[in-house]
DNA sequence: GTCTATAATTTGATAGAC
DNA sequence: GTCTATCAAATTATAGAC
């Protein structure tokens, strides 16, 4: 790989996000808002300062943008909450979602997805359940013990509908008083 | 109000649907797989044989159908619940939603709609908020007892994240899972 | 890599005949 | 209440110049 493709890699990280990135960064902003039929190439070149065309010349068709959003997302998701094995590490997966909710004021992007799961292409699909597995796979290394996954699968599903119903109602404490009993339930 | 015009009273349940019931029905199935910009005038008219201006007659604007269809999922739901002061309440609620999982096949009207909250029109936005606080005030009553906002946010919100994440993994079981730990959680 | 231009289709919505 | 016809705008996507 050419040092010119290689944003990412050791000797390339921290460059100013180029256009594909900012493509990708106003695309997730609107799906996470109106979800995969809620936002158009149009919308997103715009945002950016391009013609839809450019998006296309990324991203040819909108299976590939929305498909390549959900793993981006997943791979932030699951880096940004650190080891599962390190101290704390429950209170970071519930920190995440709780970031979503008051600094991003969006909702999660793969559970809008995951609530349209059947009218999305398959690509798109396949990459949600990918960040649900890896969400629950690192939920179930975090909480340990006995009954790993039920826990796991109890505190991720909750944390979403935790997230969905506060934005629902504009509430957002009402993600803290979930979240706080949510995880007395699974220690 | 005239017996043709009170479909709903006393007198003439039980009738046969009629259209503007049908174009309701075609339009919450497609509303509940792909949102609120998931569905559109000319295939709710095409599943329901009749061609979209009709539907326009009878709801002039997007933001007017989707809104009697969450009033109208909000209105089923809660009667559907029954009592939430007679025996095995909790229990009603989640076979609620998990008839919604494994009978419908479809995500909660209101779930996804929420979901999509700040995409929506402000009667769609508001008809959604009338569900999720009519739906934690019903469960409040199931609880019962002490701290029973909380504990009803966490069953709610709880029941419509195992929903989504089961849909989305096509794991039907995940919801029984969860639910079970979830009703232990709050009682 | 971005642009102009455009194709082909779909969208929400309206006018007016029957 | 339903239809035909239509509109203006938006949609995903492509061709080809620069």
């Amino acid at each position: 790989m050419s040092a010119a493709h290689a944003n990412g890699t050791a000797e390339n990280r921290r460059r100013p996000p180029d256009r594909r990135d900012r493509i990708l960064d106003a695309a997730e902003r609107m799906a996470r808002r109106g979800g995969y039929h809620g936002f158009s190439f149009r919308e997103v070149a715009a945002a950016v300062g391009v013609k839809s065309a450019s998006v296309h010349h990324h991203f040819p068709t909108k299976e590939d943008l929305a498909t390549e959003l959900a793993a981006r997302y997943t791979e932030r998701f699951i880096a940004g909450l650190g080891a599962p094995d390190a101290p704390g590490a429950v209170d970071r997966l519930v920190a995440a979602y709780r970031a979503a909710l008051r600094q991003d004021d969006q909702m999660c992007l793969c559970g809008l997805f995951g609530a349209e799961i059947d009218a999305l292409p398959i690509g798109v699909g396949d990459a949600v359940r990918g960040f649900f597995r890896a969400t629950l796979d690192w939920a179930a290394r975090a909480l340990g013990g006995t009954g790993t996954q039920a826990r796991a699968e109890t505190l991720v599903a909750g944390l979403e509908g935790a997230l969905l119903t506060a934005r629902s109602l504009r509430d957002a404490d009402l993600y803290d008083r979930v979240a706080e009993r949510l995880v007395r339930a699974v220690e």
